[in-house]
DNA sequence: CTGAAAGCGCTAACAT
DNA sequence: ATGTTAGCGCTTTCAG
């Protein structure tokens, strides 16, 4: 019963028909003859035959897998997207092979690795460090970026960084608060670029000035968000709101912040960026900015399947976009409660 | 320069050699003499060769790649078990294929189906409720339980779940709490069933009493964690302790709690198990069981690379020690300090 | 030390 | 509608 695993051969014997019956059988069950479909399917049954994908994938010139290279797999940041990306290529018959570009010396030594080996029918790079030149390779697999990368024209996914920071601002502001903080990912990378332009763009339309001792460089981890808090406490001259631009630096900041005293919302409004589960449980709730990103690993996968579908390097880009969630978090300065 | 991708047939060409020379020279380049070797590095460097994985390991009779399989790859639970998992395969020259079990209709199918696919060299599960008659699959490759599974007897990495909880139990007993309640994970899940194991031995090591009302059922998410604060809210006569199944849930409870006006630990003392990166940024920092879950996935991965070099079914387990941090979020209940 | 040759298991022309 | 056949690109005996 339990011998070597069968292979199309024994099936074609014991349904007595040739292996090309049977290949058939499998990818187009309309062309065989209905009896012979019914010998062939019982044939498979007796057998328990199952295609050996490495011997279909050489033969077909495809590989069935798409690989992910994700920065640093131990941050939670990216798991939904891993979730969002096999939720699309599983139904789609496509495994998911998952790579970490930083674990090793040099990631755009992995990257270039990956993008030879032949080991996947394309690429996804979640990770916006990457040099571009890699991509230069002859012959290389489609990719798709799912995040911002600068100066690269690949099809990407990328999410309304700008404007969600645009919406923080707008939201502070609107409460009456006209001195605002900002708390930075590290410098260099896109997304705190871009989120720091929004910032700008949103102080700027409403007037506000831009203080740069209020715009405190972090790297979105919480440790980083309570060293800002840290150095919030050390101003002479604070300011009445913050934006972060993680949920996971707003953690870290209202931590120690309450822990010196100060009260969130009532002696300084936060406000994060992502919408991580943990927001809501906070105390107070935290007001963020959400990103979906299940949606961006979805979309990405969706792309990645079109270019490889259509044998294409290039293709269209997808733009998520964000929504402000207004929780506890941020309230109205507290010169404005004294006024009233 | 972009022609198609080099085989090892244009690199034998270019060498002058058979391609038996090529292949032995990136295999064994011992065996081959000196000037040979340079000759098809050269040649090799000039055509720019891969190896086409997909060939060698239908030569090989092998796939290069290990299936982990996750219940829900969206919970940042798994993210740390997977950088561990990579951390080890990748220089081990394996792919990393994850797959989603739950997103499916039936998960159990969904093993059956990666078990008898051929499409990896071996199984990691994370998933301790698939039925154990799966495996009993004919000719199916090597299988390693990344959590605790039971009736099985597989190769498996567990965690001293039972003794991480005694310690919970045992550091509140320490600070003089005689009122201590539980809140688990779903029952019928592995882990909450040894957990809970664990706090009623703990409990009667202590010589305290196992008061059924204060054994509440949660589901390790922030939102279980809330419902149970909102029910201990509700109780006439409540435990001064809590021990949590999870951090997740944990958060959840003191948000809910401290809402609710109650401090955290003069009022009530809180333990979770995890150590979540967040525990240590909350308000109080939250005291906790350490599992390091780097050290399960690389654990889990060294062992199935040890049953698939042996060619082996089954093979030696291992057991991650847990640790416990004493934080902030646990003190001697009121009535010492009244005492006091 | 090197080459010739036989497949690994499958699919897709091309015949019939 | 089905069978024959020629490989996909590689590794590995087996000879020399």
């Amino acid at each position: 019963m339990d011998r070597k695993i069968a292979t199309i051969q024994d099936v074609a014997r014991t349904a007595g028909v040739s292996t090309a019956t049977v290949s058939r059988t499998l990818s187009k069950p309309s062309v065989v003859a209905p009896a012979t479909r019914e010998a062939v399917q019982s044939a498979i049954a007796e057998t328990g035959y199952r295609v050996n994908a490495t011997a279909s994938n050489l033969r077909r010139q495809r590989t069935g897998s798409v690989i992910v290279l994700v920065p640093n797999l131990a941050n939670p940041f990216f798991s939904q997207i891993l979730a969002g990306l096999s939720s699309v290529l599983t139904p789609a018959q496509y495994g998911l092979l998952v790579a970490d570009t930083q674990s090793g010396p040099d990631p755009d030594e992995r990257l270039a690795h990956y993008l030879t080996s032949g080991q996947a029918d394309g690429l996804i790079l979640l990770d916006g460090t990457l040099s571009p030149e890699v991509l230069r390779t002859p012959g290389r697999p489609p990719v798709v970026m799912a995040c911002e990368w600068m100066g690269s024209d690949l099809p990407s996914v990328t999410v309304e960084n700008a404007r969600g920071a645009e919406m923080a601002v707008d939201h502070l502001a609107g409460l009456g608060h006209r001195a605002i903080g900002h708390v930075t990912g590290p410098r260099g990378n896109v997304l705190t670029e871009t989120r720091l332009e929004g910032f700008t763009r949103g102080l700027a339309a409403r007037g506000l000035p831009l203080r740069e001792d209020w715009v405190l460089e972090g790297d979105f981890t919480m440790d980083s968000g309570a060293a800002a808090a840290r150095a919030f406490l050390r101003m002479a001259d604070r300011p009445s709101a913050l934006f972060l631009s993680s949920d996971e630096m707003a953690v870290g900041f209202m931590g120690v912040v309450q822990a010196a005293g100060l009260r969130v919302p009532q002696d300084v409004s936060v406000v994060g960026f992502d919408n991580i589960e943990m927001a809501q449980h906070l105390t107070p709730r935290l007001t963020t900015i959400r990103q979906p990103r299940t949606r961006i690993g979805e979309s990405a996968a969706e792309l990645l399947l079109g270019l490889i579908d259509t044998a294409a390097l290039t293709g269209p880009s997808d733009v998520i976009e964000v929504e402000f969630i207004a929780r506890g978090s941020a309230a109205p300065p507290p010169s404005d409660r004294n006024l009233g």
